[in-house]
DNA sequence: TTTTAAATTTAGACTTAACTAAAAAAATAT
DNA sequence: ATATTTTTTTAGTTAAGTCTAAATTTAAAA
């Protein structure tokens, strides 16, 4: 059985890893906020249980058993955000320091029924993928809104930093998952988009469409 | 804010307190499986944040404050049980040891959302009733089965004590709370009793008559 | 009432997971 | 190629929560 302290690491190591495959010990302090040295700690017992192979000044990366735990607990954190957004009515920015919290509760069989229950859903709220029991998770063909062009189409499916002043800006204007988009216009000058989402025509900046990850159909 | 720890001691607490005012550091220490010396410890720490009397070799009981924070817990408690039973699917038996964790999640907003989407239930899957916000519980008018004469009648709305091997039985024989029951013959001999369920005939040990709670128009 | 037994507390040690400060290694700049 | 800076590790400390063993207090028995 993994400690709560141990599955905060490798969840972060799996993270970290989506931009370079070596992890310094550093980035790891900066993103778990912790001391260097702490981190260096944490590394040598997870590399003591193998879930990561680590050399001293070196940096680190996941083993195969690593990887599989850190996308258990994914797969936790994504399930548990689905149904306070389901489910209970949260909002897509309240969820993150709750579904931190519950992904930590142990029980296989909890999160097979809670996986059934909320029909097994493929994305959670933000649009990342839900990983399976066997830590597959199933890529979808996602661009960001930036890199369309006139005219064309996509679905909401996500966004790239869930920066809390995004997804409260999105709540607000009552934008969803699953709204359809049309860039109606690329102004060229400041590169604003002016696009349609359920019959409105609203005007997006350039960082907005840097952040709005969309379902294409090309 | 409190630690797992300091909430599991209050919960033991308030527990104990059912049964008698004071409670010594030895039951405290078994029914946390713990060490004597341990639970002084805790005690000291409790005391000092106020949640608690205690005086040394005298006892402990629960201060206001004290008592307040356990009734959240166990009315968090409750609540998770009835959404695994409710909504997950989970058996009588199974739910104690998830709730156990469940229930040292932090958002009281979460267990707001939880008891609206539950449809705030007054009662918990075992038949314990949920407390409120502020720890106000509705008590009800409860007999345990062995109480009752031949020809009465009653719900069943929980057990005395939710030993596994009681709630599979009562699993295994179909028998769930709300289930009507008559008493249709007390045999002398032994303290059998010949109950109606359901329209099924069956025949209940005194033992399990001894842990049967039932609401009785009376 | 004195002795013995049981309950409780104290004292000191251990583990986990953090920290600070200093040493060592690696990377960068001159 | 050497000096300087940055990164990483080591060594030692701390706090929470547990433990064992010994000491103390209270309760029970002779």
């Amino acid at each position: 059985m993994n400690s709560q302290s141990e599955e905060d690491y490798l969840k972060a190591l799996y993270h970290l890893q989506m931009e370079s495959i070596r992890v310094t010990t550093n980035s790891i302090a900066d993103y778990l906020k912790m001391k260097p040295s702490s981190v260096t700690d944490m590394l040598k017992k997870l590399a003591e249980k193998n879930y990561i192979n680590y050399q001293k000044y070196k940096g680190t990366s996941l083993s195969k058993k690593g990887k599989l735990v850190a996308l258990q607990i994914i797969r936790k954190h994504r399930l548990w955000e689905t149904f306070l957004v389901e489910k209970l009515g949260f909002g897509w920015g309240q969820v993150h320091l709750i579904a931190e919290q519950l992904e930590h509760i142990k029980s296989e069989e909890l999160i097979e029924k809670l996986d059934a229950f909320l029909g097994n859903p493929k994305y959670d709220p933000h649009g990342d993928p839900i990983p399976n029991e066997k830590g597959r998770i199933e890529k979808m063909n996602q661009k960001l809104l930036i890199e369309l062009k006139q005219n064309q189409k996509g679905i909401i499916t996500g966004v790239k930093i869930g920066t809390a002043s995004l997804l409260s800006y999105l709540d607000k204007e009552n934008i969803k998952l699953g709204d359809g988009v049309k860039v109606l216009e690329i102004i060229e000058f400041d590169g604003t988009f002016i696009v349609e989402i359920n019959k409105r025509k609203l005007t997006f900046s350039e960082k907005i469409c840097q952040n709005l990850l969309l379902e294409t159909y090309d």
